[in-house]
DNA sequence: CAAATTTGTATCTTTTATAATACAGATTCA
DNA sequence: TGAATCTGTATTATAAAAGATACAAATTTG
């Protein structure tokens, strides 16, 4: 039952810069429900515009059902029932949440095709300049609602051995593993970006939204880089989950991400 | 030597949509050092807006030096040298490297107050209702240019064994066990989240900018809460490296975070 | 109740972005 | 060399966003 989101917003880049700022503080939990926002004329101050602009942020938010405004009493926080918690990925069983994912999500392929790898992925795959690579774009949904953006990159050889079709339906990883690939290691890179036209159309977002961005190298156990991958994922829909135990003894003491233990779980 | 990245560039909204897709293809790679761009018409064509606007975005690439212009010539991508690798915190040695970094980096302290935990802090480290904390928000730099804002919370009665002085020139981290805490675990959720001007100003970035947003609770050896951490990292400046092994027989393989081992090197 | 605060509404002006158009200068290539 | 192709520059016009201002209506507070 989500929006499309299509934002009736102000297109223009100051008021809407302001919506989308209050619009993260009220999903990510800053600004929670009953909370009252600063009167229109101190949020003009703060924001550095006037109080027009505001105005029509605060209308978008309240189109969008995330405010209540009330004359002479003000503005106020409203999430009940509007904003689901984003779903967490579990860092320490990642690759096994990632499958479970495949089966209760969608994927919908947006692009499919073959072409010489570019210079980044090339690199970072230790390819051959020019070695062809399937390159396929995804974008993957929960509950009808888009929540992320996959580009992948596959060594040609290797992808020979699933077909487009196997893309749409099965998570690569899983396609990676029936095709006799033996992984042996992954690494991963995480930050965050903007959503260009393209990202935003195909999740349903307003450009400028910002996006979890991730990045992962995946090597086989001849350390043959086997796949690429570059996901944006909905932040208000999706969040990487960490925990961490310190071990050892004083003399040498680190941080060692938890496994397979559920926070507050007893060890 | 980071440009400020005060952004000359076009801040309505279109010219901006321009400039960020074909950064964007820049940066992930679509558009490689070397590429020809299509002639200004033809762009503004693709995207259907005047060549005026194209021209903006393109200015905007070129003053980013992502792109060089040659009247006659066209335009082409140059990305040599130009894209600083971001610096990578690994998640494995996390906390041994904040503490360096402690003393590679600098921190400037914005605000110190006392005051009742907001509710999302409370209900995180377990704290009564209206308990005092100690709110401090800190910006760290890297040679002189900011890449991190972090707002902490700490319970009064903890935050008491340091000063306000401390805060400044010492990570929370080590100023807690310097104070007898004893710290048992962690607990770390990774998203995105955009910039407003207040986090924009001390950051030195454009309102609207995406940033690497991370929540952090700490608790010791009782389980009680003993900080709260909200940071926010530029994500040009900063990024999550988590190296990941396969471990287990078929049977019951899971993926498991690499522990202090740098990415690529034998077992 | 009266004063202060805050949102709602309306109008007008200013600023900025975009567009349309024309032409000059640089480069490439046959 | 000369035509074709591109970027560089300039001008003017149109549209859209943002700002300034004033006042009305609802609500809160003392």
């Amino acid at each position: 039952m989500n929006k499309p989101e299509k934002s009736l917003l102000p297109e223009g880049a100051k008021a809407r810069q302001v919506y989308l700022s209050l619009r993260d503080q009220i999903a990510d939990g800053r600004l929670e429900d009953g909370d009252g926002l600063p009167p229109e004329q101190k949020l003009a101050e703060i924001f550095r515009v006037s109080r027009v602009t505001i105005r029509r942020a605060l209308d978008a938010l309240a189109a969008a059902g995330l405010v209540v405004r009330r004359a002479g009493s003000g503005t106020t926080v409203r999430t009940s029932g509007t904003v689901g918690q984003p779903m967490a990925m579990n860092l320490a069983t990642l690759m096994p949440q990632l499958v479970e994912m495949g089966q209760t999500t969608t994927a919908r392929l947006l692009s499919f095709s073959y072409g010489a790898a570019p210079e980044f992925v090339a690199s970072a795959l230790r390819l051959e300049p020019k070695e062809q690579v399937q390159i396929a774009t995804r974008v993957r949904s929960a509950d009808g609602t888009p929540f992320s953006h996959l580009t992948t990159y596959v060594p040609a050889g290797i992808a020979e051995n699933y077909t487009e079709n196997d893309l749409a339906t099965t998570p690569l990883f899983k396609l990676l593993e029936l095709s006799g690939v033996q992984i042996k290691d992954a690494h991963q890179s995480v930050s965050a970006t903007l959503a260009g036209p393209d990202v935003a159309e195909a999740l349903g977002i307003a450009v400028g939204s910002a996006l979890l961005s991730l990045r992962r190298v995946v090597r086989d156990v001849n350390d043959n880089g086997v796949e690429y991958l570059s996901a944006l994922y909905r932040p208000d829909m999706f969040r990487l989950e960490m925990p961490l135990t310190r071990v050892g003894d004083d003399s040498a003491r680190h941080w060692q991400p938890a496994i397979g233990k559920p926070p507050g779980e007893p060890a």
